[in-house]
DNA sequence: CGTTAACTTCACAAATTTCTGAAAGAAGCG
DNA sequence: CGCTTCTTTCAGAAATTTGTGAAGTTAACG
C-alpha cells in the first residue's frame, strides 16, 4: 500500500496519476529554472494539469506531498503575481485556487511591473551620469529599448486574443 | 587611503564614483529581483555604467569590492547567457569583459531557449494527458500561446532595430 | 455562542547557495 | 626556458532560503 495505483494505470479518478505527476514535476522544473521558487512552481503545475483548473488546499497538499503551510506560502506567492486567483467555495471554509487561462497570459505580461522598475533605475542612471557621457548614452539606449518593448507587448497581447479566438473559440 | 575619493566628488577618473556606484547597486537590485544571481547582476551593472563598456577583472573587483574568484564566477554566468563577451587585450594576459548594446537585446531574446523547453514540457503533457481531456486542452492552449509569442518576439526585434536606427543612428 | 474545520503565521531546522582564500593553471615576456 | 602576471578551480565558512510542525486566527454551523 505504498503506492495507491500501479504505474501507468488509470485509477479511480479516471486519470493516470503517474502521468500527471510526471508532467507537473517536469513543467515545474522549467519554471524553477526560469527563476520561480520551487513550491509555487509545483503548485502552479498541479493546477494547470487538473481537470477543473481549480484545487483545494488539501488536494494540493496530498498530490504534492507538502504541508498546509507550504501550500499557503506557494499560493500567496502565485496570487501576488496574478498567476492564480482564490475562490471561496460558498457555504464552506474551504478555499479553492484556480488558474484562468487568460490570467496566465496576463501574468506573463505583468512582467511589465519589473520592466517599469528597470526603466526607473535607468532613467536615474542617465540623469546622474549625464546624458552626454558615453555611459549615459548607453543607459539611454537601453532605456529606449525597454520603453519600446513595453508598447510592443501590449499590442502583442491584442493580437494574441484575436489569434486565440480563431483557434479556440470563446474559450 | 581607505577611500580613494571623497563622497560625491568627481575623482581623477573624471566621474563621480559615488553616483556610479549608486546606479550600479540600484540597477543590480532590480536584476536580482527578476531572478538573476547577485554577483552577475552587479558585474553587469558595473559594465553598463562604465564609459568604455568594458572592464578588466581587476577593475571589476576593485569597484565592487569582490574577490577575483567572484568576478570569475559572475563573468562565466554572464557569458553563458550572452550578456557579456570576453575580449583578450592583445599582448597581455589581461582579459576584458564587454557589453555590446545589441548583445543585451539578444540576451533578453535568448529567453527563447527557456520558452522552447516550456513548450517541450507542455507538448509532452498534452500527449500524456490526452488532447481531448479538459486538462489537456488547457495545456494545449498554453502551448499555443507560447508558440505565438515565439514568432512575435522575432518580428518585434526586427521592428526594434529599425526603430533604433531612427533614434540612435548606426550605433 | 460554542465547536470545529480550514487556512495562516511563526520560529526553528535543514538544505542550498554564495563568496572567499589559497593553490593550481595558462600565457606572454625577458 | 624560467619568471611573472592574470585567471580559474576547489574546498570550506557564512549567510540566505526553504519547508515543517505547532500554535493562532477566522468563519461556518449547530
Amino acid at each position: 500500500m505504498t503506492e495507491p495505483e500501479a504505474v501507468g494505470a488509470a485509477g479511480a479518478t479516471g486519470r493516470d496519476a503517474e502521468a500527471v505527476s510526471r508532467f507537473v514535476e517536469h513543467f515545474a522544473a522549467q519554471l524553477v529554472e526560469a527563476g520561480m521558487p520551487r513550491m509555487p512552481s509545483r503548485v502552479f503545475g498541479a493546477l494547470l494539469a487538473s481537470d477543473t483548473g481549480a484545487l483545494t488546499s488539501v488536494e494540493l497538499g496530498e498530490q504534492l506531498r507538502i504541508s498546509p503551510a507550504a501550500v499557503s506560502g506557494a499560493v500567496r506567492y502565485l496570487a501576488q503575481v496574478h498567476m492564480v486567483s482564490r475562490e471561496r467555495e460558498p457555504g464552506s471554509r474551504r478555499e479553492r485556487y484556480r488558474v484562468h487561462s487568460d490570467q496566465w497570459y496576463e501574468a506573463l505580461t505583468n512582467r511589465e511591473a519589473i520592466i517599469k522598475r528597470w526603466e526607473d533605475a535607468l532613467r536615474e542612471g542617465v540623469a546622474s551620469l549625464g546624458a552626454d557621457t558615453p555611459a549615459g548614452g548607453r543607459l539611454a539606449e537601453t532605456l529606449a529599448f525597454f520603453e519600446f518593448m513595453e508598447g510592443e507587448l501590449e499590442s502583442m497581447m491584442d493580437r494574441w486574443r484575436i489569434h486565440r479566438e480563431q483557434h479556440f473559440g470563446e474559450g
